[in-house]
DNA sequence: GAAGATTGAATCCTCAATCTTG
DNA sequence: CAAGATTGAGGATTCAATCTTC
């Protein structure tokens, strides 16, 4: 009847918001620890997935904006992948302003290994949730972009 | 009939893993500017809010267990809360291992307003959201957990 | 000057190692 | 030796300032 201590719900509120960010940092911490099985962070995976899944090497302006993040980020993020030997810096000849990133095969293998897990843990996680409830989760998304 | 683009869902693979992350993040991003609006972060915020319904000042162990993160985590938060004046370290006589956080009155000022400006965020939130939808939700938080 | 990338400093977080006190 | 806190190093992120190239 009760799932959350008397405690609990005094001190949070009991709040919706926290206790859906909450829910959403257990998923989240979920997928980093999948990922982790590969030797791949969340956002390194994300990275090489958008770089693997694009035809040419893309601008790292391209990738932050793809990605949601500020361009600066993006510079360390191919800094640490780089180190990692995933992805390699290429300069544009046409435009001296560019760098553009490109998987290396290593980063291809290790993104391909990536997809596999994280698809098994989709796989788990649909099969866990009610259609239902995955058509509310993404009312609720439009609900919080609009308020 | 579609919102989002061939290429992103050929690019993402339409998981709803992800879709989920994302939407989270939205709003993760919308809560840290309602505090910013009082010169808070959700980190903070929740860290004074902890320590304003408790009676007594808190461990920094008893802190970092209640917020889910590691202890070193909290020194260095209560270092920058410190650093703000919202809150003080205070030596244990009876145990001199521990040293406990005391929310200062500008703290429970700063708590306070921050408590105002997420509350009518979340009276927003709950108006914005179906009341199906927010259950939804929480049913999808037990299956996270469980798989 | 404006666009692209980088650097430096800050927050928030983790882990492993260390100090201090019990 | 256990327990509590801290330090040091690093990942991921942001912002503001800077450098290079157009």
């Amino acid at each position: 009847m009760k799932d959350r201590s008397d405690t609990e719900q005094a001190e949070q509120g009991g709040q919706s918001i926290f206790r859906l960010l909450e829910a959403a940092h257990a998923l989240e911490d979920r997928v980093e620890s999948t990922l982790a099985s590969v030797e791949l962070s969340g956002p390194k995976f994300s990275v090489l997935t958008a770089l693997a899944t694009a035809k040419e090497p893309m601008t790292l302006g391209e990738l932050a904006a793809k990605l949601s993040c500020v361009k600066s980020n993006m510079t360390q993020m191919v800094d640490r992948l780089e180190a990692d030997g995933l992805v390699q810096r290429v300069a544009d000849p046409a435009d001296r302003r560019l760098v553009r990133a490109e998987v290396t095969p290593k980063g291809r293998e290790r993104q391909a290994a990536g997809a596999e897990v994280i698809a098994a843990l989709e796989a788990k996680f649909s099969e866990a949730i009610e259609a239902e409830d995955s058509l509310a989760v993404v009312r609720m998304l439009r609900s919080v972009c609009s308020i």
